[in-house]
DNA sequence: GCTTGACCTAAAGTTAACTTGAATTCGTAG
DNA sequence: CTACGAATTCAAGTTAACTTTAGGTCAAGC
């Protein structure tokens, strides 16, 4: 029974014993048991912060995340909402990489205002017309599971 | 002269007026003069926020996002950070892939437990081993301007 | 046995990004 | 001219995701 506790997690995770702390707090991660007042955490807890982190990345909330993959690592969500996500993610990937080139764009465009310059309206324009763009947080929550 | 008031810019823009105040007032966009007490908002301003979209989806905060394309709409930081910033979206995109790879694979693995299946474990080891993964709040401000 | 360092809890504080509420001001349509 | 609706300001409230602080506990090494 090799575990780990907070500060060997810590160091291996780069995330704060006070965000860990938080995060079992709220059933995202869960430790196995103490050592004394110790928590002691199970090897896979570094994966599943991965997981965490990843869903982080893509601004998903922690309750989200924590309903993707159940503490236990299963999601407790049906399979069409998991595809939901992933088509979510898809977009939001066309939309990071329009950002990217826009960036890019931006950093080597001698044109005084990029607003008049043609290639960086449509680097703009791409990533769908209309809709679609869920906000980061906030009332979006109330719309999709 | 054909100016947008609050309203037309919210409607066409999905952003409610609050937020749209709330903007102006932190610089990120101006509006150009009043009629009356209201505010009179540039076309050019549609544009602007579809950058401030894809920069909220890309995880930047508000003041990253003002810094990258000043109220102008031209960009106040040197050409080397604009790059980094691309860089950091490859980075993130990669992230994203990885998430949307394993959200499929979840959603159609029937194995009980991914934590102990390959395939999963492999996909959520994507994205780079160490490092890199930039918060999204936070101390993260302090590290990079 | 005593100290030390890593950990603990509970409660309060912080920050970004908005939203809400209350009281007020316009311009336009009738 | 008056009423209406869309906007205004300013202050206070909200939420997520942590961090900080204060005071306490414990196991391991000397």
């Amino acid at each position: 029974m090799k575990f780990l506790d907070i500060g060997e997690v810590s160091e291996s995770s780069g995330i704060r014993p006070s965000a860990l702390r938080y995060y079992e707090e709220i059933g995202l991660i869960s430790s196995i048991s103490r050592h004394g007042l110790r928590r002691q955490f199970p090897p896979e807890v570094l994966l599943q912060l991965k997981l965490v982190a990843m869903g982080k990345a893509a601004g998903f909330s922690l309750e989200d995340i924590s309903r993707m993959f159940g503490q236990n690592g299963a999601p407790n969500l049906p399979r069409a909402v998991l595809h939901e996500k992933a088509d979510d993610l898809d977009r939001q990937i066309r939309q990071l990489m329009a950002l990217r080139d826009t960036l890019r764009h931006v950093a080597d465009c001698p044109a005084p205002s990029h607003m008049e310059c043609p290639t960086f309206r449509r680097l703009v324009d791409v990533a769908g017309k209309r809709g679609s763009i869920r906000g980061r947080r906030g009332r979006a929550k109330s719309r999709h599971l």
